[in-house]
DNA sequence: AATCTAATGAAAAATCATATCATTAATAGA
DNA sequence: TCTATTAATGATATGATTTTTCATTAGATT
């Protein structure tokens, strides 16, 4: 895919033939992977760890990775299509199916019929300026 | 709090003097603390590591304490008076506050109401059952 | 081809999390 | 209260994960 090569472009970075080996692990991989799994998913196809966590990264950056947790809370990265989109993890079989509509009170109740899943909880966080912050002009990081 | 000590007992655990140092810590920390941060909030106080990973499980499990994920994407782990709340999380200072409400679609406009933030965006994680594992009467786990 | 720039991965170091276990503290019953 | 029982504590050791460093290699540009 050519598109890839350009995002990677957009953010300073080339798509090397490792970091294609991690795309397409993360693409055959329906219940996402750790990164430990990752990294001994491609010790022998000779991808270093180091090029494993870098990639990880960039793939997030450009929207095509996403993580959920797992069962034990673990980050589980997960392939994805696009910057936003709310993945749905199967609580028996860790299988990741991705929900790309966004409208939220909709969303839950038709997630079930988008993607089969038998919805059973979530996790939400939001993401914005407080009060004080939002009448701030610069920004001082936590 | 002697509710706090039923909700521990509640689970099998006592609540020592330890326990309560560490939860006060969280109620007094704003924009949450990460592990090793708790841990070194606490170690002039004498609480060791081992007490506090498994204080952070206990506190979670009762409902008071849940986590958000920091700008570099850590965990950060906040106090909160129930068990299913969704978290905001200022993206400049990052404070959290706590939003109860869970009507999502009309969540993320009243939210700012709520709150006094101005939302900037989320996260969010549906856990379920695909189709297959609805189907099935037991579980094989991931 | 020559030059420049970024990527790679081995190794080391740092960080984070769990397991073990002797000791101490809390609870419950006599 | 005293004692028996059970759980909590934290020092230490261990293991796992993640980051840093850097000599080497590969890709892009001219
Ligand atoms: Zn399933
Ligand atoms: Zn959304
Ligand atoms: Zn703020
Ligand atoms: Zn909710």
């Amino acid at each position: 895919m050519d598109d890839l090569k350009r995002q990677f472009n957009r953010i300073g970075m080339r798509y090397t033939a490792q970091r294609s080996l991690v795309h397409q692990l993360f693409l055959g991989s329906p219940c996402g992977l750790t990164i430990p799994e990752a990294v001994s998913a491609l010790k022998d196809r000779r991808v270093g760890e180091t090029t494993i966590y870098r990639t990880v990264r960039a793939l997030q950056e450009i929207g095509r990775l996403c993580w959920v947790h797992d069962h034990k809370g673990e980050h589980r990265y997960v392939a994805c299509g696009s910057r936003h989109s709310h993945p749905i993890v199967c609580t028996v079989c860790g299988k990741v199916a991705e929900c790309r509509t966004c409208e939220l009170s909709v969303l839950e109740k038709l997630l079930g019929l988008e993607t089969g899943y038998t919805v059973e909880g979530h996790h939400l966080e939001f993401y914005g300026k407080c009060a004080d912050c939002s009448r701030l002009p610069a920004q001082e990081t936590q």
